[in-house]
DNA sequence: GCTAACTTGTGAATCAATTCACAAGCTCCC
DNA sequence: GGGAGCTTGTGAATTGATTCACAAGTTAGC
């Protein structure tokens, strides 16, 4: 299959989201303008994002919701739950942890682990702190998906490093840290600092 | 000036991040290959990144790691510190309100906001929660730059309508939520379910 | 002062993403 | 069954971003 832009799968993420939001209204079909609308792009857009896995409407019509919203998950694949565990307990690692929307969408948060023996331990729900230390031998065991990095910048890379070893090939980076893995391993990254100097950026170059 | 495209900005984001971490270990000079190399893209990238807003280099040597830092930060708007406030205490808000970095790049936290009048009125260091029935008059008096929302999906909206209505000109929105504002309101979107999909598509379409 | 070794800055070329524009298909109504 | 009114799906055109490739500076060594 041709390669998807990376763009494309973060559209199709937002029209899943609104898909859903519509089908709690009760509605049934929507069309690619009303989708567009919604999430702030064109219609052309809508289509052609939708027609690189498929043709999913009826040229008159629009789309079915409720078939929209099953193909995209499909295509997501959303279908079956992703083992995620979480490395960091400190304020995001736990506010993380605690977060109900994970689960809700199919990530179920296995385990959460910090090398801090202070906070080894501790529980939270049903989710209980364990030892960096057991992280390879847990992995090895639990086979997770999908690794959360919630660790400071000056640990970020080495965490990685083991992380990769013991065998993730998926990671979402909360650290201000540009990681380096091999290419067969996925990250995407949520930086603070960029976004808020984005911010700055637009307000300081903004049109008077 | 030409418009500066998003990407754009976000990579001068990491040369600054890489650069101070540079500065940190006593380099004085560094190569656009280097810079690259530690930010994931290439020298030629770099180069043109730069080029937009001026010529840093020197032939032959590369560029000056102090004299590049203070001109990112000048480019990013960062010579100066932006007003911030936080409009929901929930795990989100709260961890946010405590992440160090925001003060540390120059971000002054002022206030936090939240509706339930069980949150209002506690406070973690010198931030308090305040009601946020006084958004607006709060807003008028201490004049934020940006606003941090983190409220639920089903808040967002109408949270981003008041602040845009009170005179906010810049949001970083954490709610799942395509917020509609303005055109001249910039947003930037944290959305963990779309990092989340983004790596279960990522994961399901490897090639083997 | 001259040469060798580097490295920048930038037009030109390539590659990628978005938008246009329209034929084709579907539904409804008469 | 036929026409009006919509809306999709998709090549072609356009716009935008990245990479190439090289002239023009700079430094260091002799």
């Amino acid at each position: 299959m041709k390669r998807i832009a990376d763009s494309t799968v973060r559209r199709l993420s937002a029209y899943l989201r609104f898909l859903e939001e519509s089908a709690e209204h009760g509605l049934t079909t929507i069309s690619s303008d009303e989708l567009a609308r919604r999430g702030g792009t064109t219609s052309a857009q809508v289509r052609k994002d939708l027609s690189f896995f498929g043709s999913f409407g009826k040229r008159g019509l629009g789309y079915s919701i409720p078939e929209l919203i099953s193909s995209l998950r499909e295509i997501l694949g959303l279908k079956r739950e992703w083992k995620v565990i979480i490395v960091g307990a400190g304020k995001i690692g736990t506010a993380l942890a605690r977060y109900a929307g994970f689960e809700q969408r199919g990530f179920h948060v296995m385990a959460v682990y910090d090398s801090d023996p202070l906070k080894v331990g501790s529980q939270w729900e049903d989710i209980v702190v364990r030892d960096a230390e057991s992280l390879e031998r847990d992995i090895a065991h639990d086979q997770p998906d999908i690794a959360v990095l919630a660790v400071p910048h000056g640990a970020a890379q080495e965490a990685a490093t083991r992380l990769v070893r013991a065998g993730v090939k998926a990671i979402l980076n909360f650290a201000p840290t540009q990681l380096a893995v091999p290419a067969d391993v996925v990250v995407r990254s949520v930086n603070m600092a960029m976004e808020l100097e984005g911010l700055s950026y637009a307000l300081s170059n903004r049109e008077r």
